[in-house]
DNA sequence: CACCTTTACGTTATAATATAACATTTCAGC
DNA sequence: GCTGAAATGTTATATTATAACGTAAAGGTG
């Protein structure tokens, strides 16, 4: 049996979301620390705003916040501060939404999956290794080498599935 | 044993893309006329343009094509000739590239998967039924109900690996 | 510390992608 | 030919993203 593919689920009904938070805040900075990266105030800021929800988040969304926070900020305050964070690992985009999600674990440069709910809005990500490997394996039968997996599965999330 | 999931091919050296597009465009008027959908003059250049390489298009690219031919071509020309072809089936739309690229097998519409060289810019459209049972699974383990995937795949196809 | 190089950020402009809203034309069926 | 629906024309604007160049701040080196 694989390990636990999930990387960040859907919010469970006792999701203390400050912690959550807290917790992602904190690793970006150790896994910044330790590859001698400069998590700037501007950077942590940005990436505190993604991780504000678990939903994804718009370019343009994080620009209207900065700009009412500071007068300086323009489009390539937000897109450079996304390249950082998206080199890092610290982010990922979702291509299908045009939209960035926080990752759960920005050692874990692999690729992953994304769960999109429709309803909710909300996004899980997964490192499912069944999943990359067959892709990898398909891919392979036709002599194609694989560099990168984009994954997006859109659907309707158990807890919306229930409510 | 699944069967050959190969929707579109990238193309062979032997490839007569004349005979390619003519069978293309024959299959969108077979497909469309089955459903009594209008093929217009306007939507069959449109799908001809995309199927003009094997390369996903840009929809400001056929704009461009479009307007050189008659005047009253502008955004809205396009976008909804994409729509009108995207719900027949007729094209598919890469998210990672923001692109269109011709479908291989109109009637055929469950979820496909592409393969996108990076290095020629070719596409090749699967439809592999172990990926998507395999993701199906996977999110269906996590009580996530699928409704479409996204399943776009970055690397070197065998040509440009050979070449 | 003074210098310098690199990295980050500011600023202005513009490119690329996509949709809204409403007017006009065309077509199929009567 | 008339009519209602579908398709296309037209104008305007929203959304997403990058180019190009200038300034400032950080971190290393003598």
């Amino acid at each position: 049996m694989s390990h636990n593919p999930v990387i960040a689920p859907f919010r469970a009904p006792n999701h203390r979301h400050g912690r959550c938070l807290d917790a992602a805040l904190d690793k970006a900075e150790r896994a910044c620390k330790a590859r001698e990266q400069r998590l700037t105030p501007l950077r942590r800021r940005v990436l505190e705003l993604i991780w504000d929800s678990h939903e994804p988040v718009k370019a343009y969304h994080i620009l209207d916040v900065l700009r009412a926070e500071h007068k300086g900020a323009a489009p390539p305050t937000v897109y450079r501060t996304l390249e950082f964070l998206l080199r890092q690992g610290l982010v990922h985009r979702i291509e299908s939404l045009n939209a960035y999600i926080g990752c759960g674990e920005p050692g874990h440069d692999t690729t992953t999956q994304f769960l999109i709910c429709r309803r909710c809005g909300e996004v899980a990500e997964l490192d499912d290794d069944d999943i990359i490997a067959l892709i990898g394996t398909k891919a392979g039968d036709l002599g194609f080498a694989v560099d990168s997996q984009t994954v997006e599965i859109q659907g309707c999330c158990s807890k919306c599935r229930a409510g």
